[in-house]
DNA sequence: AGGTTAGTAATTTTT
DNA sequence: TTACTAACCT
């Protein structure tokens, strides 16, 4: 065949270091590549991609490349499009999730689902599961719903059907009765036509696993497969890549052991230290040049993850010119007061020298440290924004809008239904709702059919039939209008005509304003697809946070969420015993959790290319009060040689002596001691006095414009014109 | 039916 | 400390 994919690319392998290149020509047969931080992962994986099929071992849709991350999926599709220098289409290229789905629509009937069923997201999930409880009459202050949906999907991850789990397994869970709810579970999900994210996974492996003509179908299919992240492949996933792999064996993972920060959520690192055995013949590649980060920063990772026992191996070195640089510096802090001012101050020095402030990140173990962080950069008027939060998607007001879709265009869907039917309120309470539940039930038919039903006798009272009959006839009359008006215009006119756009405005609070900018982004974003289907369907597995990151701003989120992501500058506050690692892993994970609490010190080191900046407090205020805590043990696994360590051991500390007699002796560094408030300031002026009178118009960095109503010492209450009326510190606003 | 208050629990969250 | 839930009152 001449020139398939004209114009040829440029020498694409010439620009790989050798280590890549093996990567990427290595073609035939399972193949591990152990992806070291910063070394150029998705470069190799993205060229081996465009490699297969420049060499014609593989049409686009032969291969099947699989992601964790809807982003991650996105960037490779981009990047393969731009290597080969035109848009890719029809290629089996996404998340496991929604790869699934895709082969589950197909072949939806052999486990009891039509292939238009729908995906359920977590909130659905639980609300699910807590209806099959109290059908089963389980006590849910006794057994929290939120347990038994952490069983069941831990149970859906090893790939487990409640016929399938080991007598061993059982869980004692409400009195053993956790396989009986989870099989309940499952038949309520059938019957309303749904999957939950765990079942994508779970109902196709199943239908591969006992159905040998359609597994082969796949191995006809794909000829290559290629796995991003495989460190945090599950069970089921693994089974599901071990059966689509069986055909051609060409199977090739991308993974990073060290990075393995996942396991709570299922995923299961003994996947990738297993893989040599799991896929005979398979070659090894390490990738272990980096690219990002100065030679300290990776010495002092390297000597971190170095103390983990159950790993494969691999040093990464500078790749490139990254020869000197600073050393990474460790702060000792009294507390974490003084840390949130340690780390604006910095940023702030780095602001007056030039640096960029999207480059900048402060990286937490758990979500509450964010707020001291917020706090003080407000208080400094540094930009910065806060990842990982409420996704666009889960914000109510984006999942009561696609609750009014769904049950506009499914009547079946129960769940939806129930979400809107009070949503705005329409004066239907426990008595109404009760009513449409016992006639669904014993009726087997969807709520909104019974709902129906009871509007036509006298079963509820007049005003709340009324208003249900008004909403059942809009939800018709909506549906009907979607052919002729287009799903957009339909979608505006379902959230006007319903009154949720109403209930919103009427709303007072602080955040309505940004919901109702979030519905009409939502109606916009309708645009972007070809039907409600489509969208729907692109909603379930794929809705990201909207990205409204206008200017630079520094970003503060969790160690996990950081992962993949780089920084010229980086902050790791909290580095404490019972914060980083965390109590709770070190009570119940034993030694494997605490390897990867210090996989998760070691992505956080990774991230820097710089600037590398730890720090851990003397004192923490935690949920209202004060705690004491020690420097975390990863402190002093970090080589001496590598790290600088600023902030005042004044003395000997004056504890008992007991206290170090037992026991191993701990090294100076973790033992308590006193530590000089201050110590770290660059260069600290008094703040300016501030007195604000009533009625003075004021600027504040979060809440804009307002004027003071009342004063109170330094507190002041603010109306603000965006933001309602606030008490804020003085300090916190400027005379406008 | 709906708003208010008291009680309780509290890592990490790719889909 | 906050945020969410469940009983409680109007």
């Amino acid at each position: 065949m001449s020139a398939p994919y004209a114009p040829p690319p440029q020498d694409y392998l010439a620009r790989l270091n050798p280590e890549q290149r093996s990567a990427v020509e290595t073609l035939d047969g399972p193949l591990l590549v152990l992806a070291g931080a910063g070394t150029g992962k998705t470069r190799v994986l993205t060229t081996r991609f465009a490699h297969l099929l420049m060499t014609g071992r593989a049409q686009p849709h032969q291969v099947l490349s699989v992601t964790f991350t809807n982003k991650a999926a996105r960037e490779m599709r981009e990047r393969v499009g731009a290597i080969l220098n035109r848009p890719v289409e029809g290629l089996w290229l996404g998340t496991f999730h929604a790869l699934a789905a895709r082969m589950l629509r197909r072949h939806a009937e052999l486990v009891g689902l039509t292939s238009s069923f729908t995906i359920l997201d977590t909130d659905d999930q639980a609300r699910l599961l807590k209806q099959v409880m109290e059908a089963e009459g389980v006590d849910l202050k006794r057994w929290p719903p939120n347990g038994l949906m952490g069983v069941i999907q831990r149970w859906k991850d090893r790939g487990l059907t409640p016929d399938r789990i080991p007598v061993a397994e059982t869980s004692d869970y409400a009195n053993n009765r956790a396989e009986k709810l989870y099989a309940a579970y499952q038949a309520r999900l059938i019957a309303l036509n749904a999957c939950d994210f765990g079942d994508l996974l779970l109902h196709i492996t199943e239908i591969l696993r006992t159905n040998a003509e359609i597994l082969a179908s796949y191995h006809r299919l794909f000829r290559y497969i290629l796995v991003d992240e495989y460190q945090d492949t599950n069970l089921v996933q693994y089974l599901w890549l071990r059966l689509l792999a069986q055909g051609h064996k060409n199977i090739c993972c991308v993974g990073d052991d060290d990075q393995s920060i996942y396991s709570w959520r299922g995923a299961e690192i003994e996947n990738i230290l297993r893989f040599e055995r799991d896929f005979p013949g398979a070659v090894v590649v390490r990738l272990e040049s980096n690219y990002r980060s100065t030679r300290p920063i990776l010495a002092a990772a390297s000597g971190l993850i170095a103390r983990n026992e159950g790993r494969l191996g691999k040093t990464l070195r500078a790749g490139h010119a990254n020869a000197s640089g600073e050393r990474v510096r460790v702060v000792s802090l009294w507390d974490s007061e003084e840390e949130a001012r340690m780390v604006g101050a910095r940023i702030e020095e780095a602001r007056r020298g030039g640096q960029n402030l999207g480059e900048i990140a402060i990286l937490v173990r758990a979500g509450f440290q964010t707020r001291a962080f917020e706090e003080r950069l407000v208080t400094l008027a540094i930009p910065y924004r806060v990842f990982g939060g409420a996704k666009f998607y889960e914000r109510a007001e984006i999942r009561d809008a696609i609750a009014y879709f769904r049950a506009m265009s499914q009547p079946a869907d129960d769940l939806a239904f129930e979400r809107i039917v009070n949503t705005p309120k329409r004066g239907l309470g426990d008595t109404a709702m009760a009513a449409m539940h016992k006639l669904a039930r014993e009726q087997e038919m969807p709520l909104r059919i019974a709902a129906q039903r009871l509007c036509e006798t006298d079963a509820i009272r007049p005003r709340p039939r009324a208003a249900l009959r008004e909403l059942l006839e809009n939800l018709t009359r909506w549906n009907a209008g979607l052919e002729r008006e287009g799903h957009v215009v339909i979608a505006a006119q379902v959230l006007e005509e319903s009154g949720y756009i109403e209930m919103w405005k009427t709303d007072r609070s602080i955040e309505s304003a940004g919901r109702l900018d979030n519905l009409k982004e939502l109606v916009r974003a309708m645009g972007d697809f070809p039907t409600l289907g489509a969208f729907l369907e692109h909603i379930a597995l794929v809705m990201e946070n909207d990205d409204n990151s206008e200017g630079q701003k520094v970003g503060i989120m969790t160690l996990h969420a950081a992962k993949g992501l780089e920084f010229d500058m980086v902050f790791l506050p909290g580095w404490e015993e019972g914060l980083f690692p965390s109590q709770r892993s070190l009570d119940e994970g034993g030694a494997k959790s605490l390897e990867e609490e210090r996989r998760l010190a070691y992505v956080g080191i990774t991230r820097a290319r710089k600037h590398c900046t730890i720090s851990h407090a003397a004192n923490r205020r935690i949920y209202g009060n004060w705690v004491s805590s020690i420097p975390s043990r990863f402190l002093d696994e970090l080589p001496e040689s590598e790290v600088l360590r600023e902030g005042g051991v004044t003395q000997a500390p004056r504890l008992p002596a007991s206290v170090f007699s037992a026991g191993t002796p701990l090294s100076s560094q973790r033992r308590p001691r006193v530590i000089e408030a201050g110590a770290w300031e660059v260069d600290q002026r008094p703040e300016r006095e501030k007195a604000f009178a009533r009625g003075t118009r004021v600027f504040h960095a979060k809440f804009g414009y307002g004027r003071v109503l009342a004063v109170e010492d330094d507190k002041l209450e603010i109306e603000f014109e965006k933001a309602g009326v606030k008490r804020v510190l003085d300090r916190f606003v400027e005379p406008a």
